[in-house]
Formats: C-alpha cells, structure tokens, sequence
DNA sequence: GTGAAAGCGCTAACAT
DNA sequence: ATGTTAGCGCTTTCAC
C-alpha cells in the first residue's frame, strides 16, 4: 500500500471538501474555480477540475441555497393541475424558468381557498424564491394574509387582486373575445344569450359576466342571463338544464364559460334534445382538445395558455432580478363556427 | 427604555436563535420542543412555544433538509404536463405526496430523451429524497446511467426498464383493455384493423401493438397493420391517410393509440371523407374530455390516471421508508360505443 | 431535563 | 492569486 491519501468512503459523494485535499488546495479555491470566480490561476483552474472529474463532485445545491440565501426554486400555486388549460400554463412557465436555472414546486389546492393560504405558507417556509398564483378565491383574507407575509415576489396568474399591489399579474383580455362572440350571437339575431359561467371569485368569471351586462345595457333589445357557480361540469349540466326548462323564456344562445363547464352543458342540450345550432346556438370559452371535432365544431373563444405560463414566468424572472413590478394582459381571440347560427322562428 | 432585550433586526425573521433568546433557554431546547422530543418539561414546552407565538417564528426548511439530510422533496419528470393524462397523474401524485408531508418538483423534458438524463442530474443535485419518473425512452442509455448514480429510490410511472431492477413501477394493463377492443371489433366482423400507435420506446405503445400481432397470430384471417410514430397529432393524420388511401387494402377499423393522436386519427378521417362508423370503425385510448360528445361517441380504452399517480406516490413513499422494490399492475377496461359497427361490405 | 458544542456542505468576507 | 475563518439555520450527539 503505497498510497498516502486518507481512504475517505467510497460510497459517500464527495464534497468540496474532498476535492480541495485530492487538489492539494483550499476549501475556497475550489469554491472560487466552481463559481466562476475572475482571480483564479489557470494552474488552479487545472488542478480543480481535475480533481472534480476524478471524484465526480457535483455542488450540494441544498447546501448553496442555504449559503447563498437563495434556493432558486419557484413555487406554483394551483387549483386543479388536471386541467389541461393549468397544465398548459404549467408548461410553458416551467420551461422558461428552467432556463433561467430555476426549478417548479407543484402545489394543488383542489380550488380551496385555506389550503391555497397554507399552501404559501409551506412554500415561504421551504424558501422558495418567488410564487406564481392562481388562487382560487381572489379575496380570500387568510390567502391574501399569507401573501402579504410572503418575502419575495409573486405573480398573479389570470387572477387580480387590489389589496395586492406588491405583486405582478398577467391575465388575458378575456372581454375581447368573448365580446367579439357575444357580437356575433346578437348579429345573427339572437335576443337572449345565456352564460354558464365559473366563479365570480376569480377574475376570468367576473369579465365574462361583464360583457354580457355592459353589452345588454348598450342594447335594450338583448336580454341575457348568466348563471355563476363551480368550474365543474356538473353546475354546466344542471345550470343549462333549468335554462332550457324555461319555456317560451328561454335563452337561443349558450355561453360555456370554461373548459370544464362546457360538458355539463353538452349533456344537458343533448338530454334536452336539441340540435344544435338548429335549436340553440354555442360558444365556448378556450380552446381545447376535440372540441374542432364535435359536431357542429364549437364556436370558441380562444386565447394562447402556453404564452400565459412564459409571461408569468418572466414577471416573475424581472422581480427577482430587482426590476419593478408590472401587469400583463394578454389577447384573446373568437373562432367564429357552426355551433352558432340565426335563433329558431318564435311561435307568435 | 426598560427594555433588557436587544434589539434585533425586526425585518429579519425569527431563526431559533431568537426563540431561544427570547424563552432564555438554549438553541437545542428550541429544537427539541419543535420536534417533538420526548424528554422536555411541561415549563420548558411552555416558554418555547411562547417565545415562538411571541416572534411568529417558521422553522426554515431548507436548513432542516441540509442538517437532517432529507429534503423532503420529490421529483416528477415528465415528458409533456400539458397532457391532460399527464396532468391527472401529477394531481394523484401530489396529493399523495403533500399528506405525507413531501412536495414535488416538476421538470418536464418535451419528450427528449437527454433531457431526461438531464434532469435526473438536476434533481440529484437539488438532493431530491426520491424520483417520479416517465421517461422518453425506457432504453434510453444516459438516462439509465444517471438513474442508475442517483442515490434515492425511483418509480417508474407507465414505464418498465429490464436494467433497473432497483426502481419499482406501476403501470397499466394495457393490453386487457386492448384485447377486449380488438376482439369487440373482431366479432362485428373486421379482418382488417389498424393501429396508429405511438412511440414503441415506451411501454404503453409495444403493448399495444404486442396485442394486435398477438391477436392476429392466433386467428389467421385477421390482418392487423401497426403504425409506430411519435405520440402526436401530425403523426395520428399522416398515418391514418396513409391507411386509408390503400384502397382496397384498406383497414375497416382504426385504433388511436392514446389521445395525442386521437385528433390527427380524426382529422384524416374527416378529410377522407368517411362516415363513422359506416364506412370506418374506430377505436381510442385513455378518455378525455369531450370524447363522449363526438358524434358517434368513441368506444375508448379506459384507466384512471388518477390511481396512477396515487399508487406512483405510495410506491415511492415505502421505499422512503425503507421497504422493499415492487411492482403494480392497474386494470384498464374496454368501453364500447357507437364508432364501432361491421365493416362495409366490400365489392367482390 | 437541559445546555454546550460540533457540523450538514457550502460561500464570502477577510487576510496575506 | 490563494488560504483561513466565520457562519447560513438547524439538529444532534455529548455532557451534566
């Protein structure tokens, strides 16, 4: 045995530590040589990363967080991952944090506003850097609490919230493309629109009954209903199932106001009978997969989700490089299709 | 002033430094009250958890991972979030995971096979306590080298790997719920059926088509024909017209072979022209939304992503607790419906 | 039952 | 340009 190094463990990775004995160095160079450091030798420089590839060192990024005050991990506050319009979002703020070397913690708060409060809880106490947030409850007081305590900076994802001024938004223009469709029904001559619509407590359900009443009072003849509750299928069933009970009062034209209601409104036309556009015309809110391949293919209000994750991404990348804060909305558009056509001749 | 305590940064938060201070006992006492230890006075438990309320200290758990060497964090990559099946076995994984106190890092890898290898890197480095994964490609030899230095248990979720035998796993029986499809269709009459499948590199993909050449060889006057490709709509259309602009030849029944390609399957048809199921039987795996609103309503492949991503979680968390590797098999179903019929008569 | 002290793996003064 | 030292905030021996 002729060697004279101090057999560490083999099992155990190494640390810098280890590397700076097998370098014959200090702790401090290595770290130097590893971070980027300009005064370091071209001699040390060698001598380090030799020594790195040998022991196959990889920097203990739990242990850099923790000295540098940074964890360089972004929290991600949902209601319903499942869904495909969160995921989409999911993904493209995923990747353009990733590329800023920063990684995504998941949370779901299956839309309950107390568990989104502790949810940020956990995630200021895991020291994530910075939040993005869809809650489910805009007003929520624990939830908003919870922000406020928050020491870094967040990003509103399609949410707005005015006792939050620290934070930074992005939400698309979801009057746009829903006015445009509302336009639309009324062009061809419908005169009373229905909405089955989400939860007033978040910003996209508030918009979209918005624009049916700013557009009913600009137009006297144009009567519209709209029926909030839960992001579910079964409130689109059931909702759409008491207003086509309406007789004589009832709508020519539905409104799904959400992926996740269009179903329940689906069932009900079909459990009604009704043809559609023939009978009842239909516009959805956002795109997703097959509705282009649903018979008649569904009028759609439509909006780029991916670009709604990348842009909260970026906020939220230009607070933490120490830029101010900023809001962002974002276009929507309306795909016009056979889903929608005149209202059905009223017996007089 | 009568105030005897100094003065410390009030914009700065609590550490149990300050606890301790402030309840005039020492750090470990602190310690040992927040976690639990048995052996502390009702006095002690008292003054500590006081001085806590008193300074709205929040134990950091980043110090906690670094001193107890577990992180408490669990990485989830992932080909693509944004699908909705991807999406649903997140939901069941996260929540699994956050009752048991874990939260989950999400890296989504587009489906690149180095990516995967990557984030692996990523997530060890980041000393995630375990590993969710769906990887690329299951042979894929950078991936497994990675995994293979990765010291954390790992789950392979719908996927299974020959040379990892440390790495439990869950997956789907896909081909019970195939079988079941192909034999429906094979009794209405089809002698002719063609798959659209996916990427063979993983699982889900070479056991479905396993089952149609299996099939095939035990009752000689089907013809089956598979069509490998990415998991995408371009390859779902492109495939598809492929098979049915071979003239007589033709398949009288199409299978999508998971619900990317479902869309493009859709698309070809339409664009040839052909009625379902008339002139075309079709079949798809794994619901989605909307699938039961098509006009005919698709006879589907079924499983619950959900359970997947539960069973994933709870696969994980025995062997964070120091049980054995193991492997679980979950049902899938075949729901028939109106896309499928007897094959056209063909002219003779 | 409680306190003092060591140290998880790393970085950033501060020296030289 | 490199080495020495003091922590980041916490847990956990080890003494008493």
């Amino acid at each position: 045995m002729t060697t004279d190094e101090p057999r560490t463990d083999p099992t155990r990775r190494a640390g810098v530590r280890q590397v700076a004995e097998r370098a014959g160095v200090a702790l401090s160079s290595v770290s130097r040589v590893l971070s980027g450091h300009p005064d370091v030798s071209e001699l040390m420089r060698h001598r380090v990363l030799d020594a790195v590839a040998a022991l196959g060192y990889e920097p203990d990024h739990l242990a850099q967080s923790l000295r540098r005050g940074a964890s360089m991990t972004v929290g991600y506050v949902v209601g319903d991952i499942s869904n495909p319009l969160t995921a989409q979002i999911a993904l493209g703020a995923e990747t353009a944090l990733r590329r800023a070397g920063y990684s995504l913690l998941l949370v779901n708060s299956t839309s309950d506003p107390d568990l989104d409060a502790q949810h940020i809880r956990l995630l200021r106490q895991r020291r994530t850097d910075g939040l993005l947030l869809a809650m489910a409850d805009e007003r929520h007081a624990a939830t908003i609490a919870e922000l406020e305590r928050y020491p870094g900076p967040c990003v509103l994802v399609d949410r707005v919230c005015a006792k939050l001024p620290r934070a930074s938004g992005v939400h698309s223009d979801h009057r746009a493309g829903l006015s445009a469709a509302v336009e639309h029904l009324y062009r061809l001559g419908h005169r009373h629109i229905a909405l089955v619509n989400g939860d007033p407590r978040v910003l996209p359900a508030r918009e979209r009954a918005a624009v049916l009443r700013r557009f009913a009072r600009g137009v006297p003849d144009l009567e519209v209903t709209v029926r909030p509750g839960g992001f579910t299928a079964a409130h689109g069933r059931d909702a759409t199932a008491a207003l086509l009970a309406g007789g004589a009062g009832r709508p020519t034209a539905v409104i799904a106001g959400g992926n996740q209601i269009l179903p329940g409104v689906l069932a009900a036309v079909r459990a009604a009978g009704l043809t559609v556009p023939t009978d009842l015309s239909l516009v959805t809110c956002d795109q997703v997969a097959l509705v282009e391949f649903l018979r008649p293919p569904l009028a759609t209000v439509t909006r780029d989700l991916g670009d709604l994750g990348e842009v909260a991404a970026a906020l939220l990348l230009e607070r933490l490089s120490g830029r101010a804060r900023r809001r962002v909305t974002l276009p929507t558009g309306f795909r016009a299709d056979h889903s929608c056509a005149p209202p059905p001749k009223r017996p007089t």
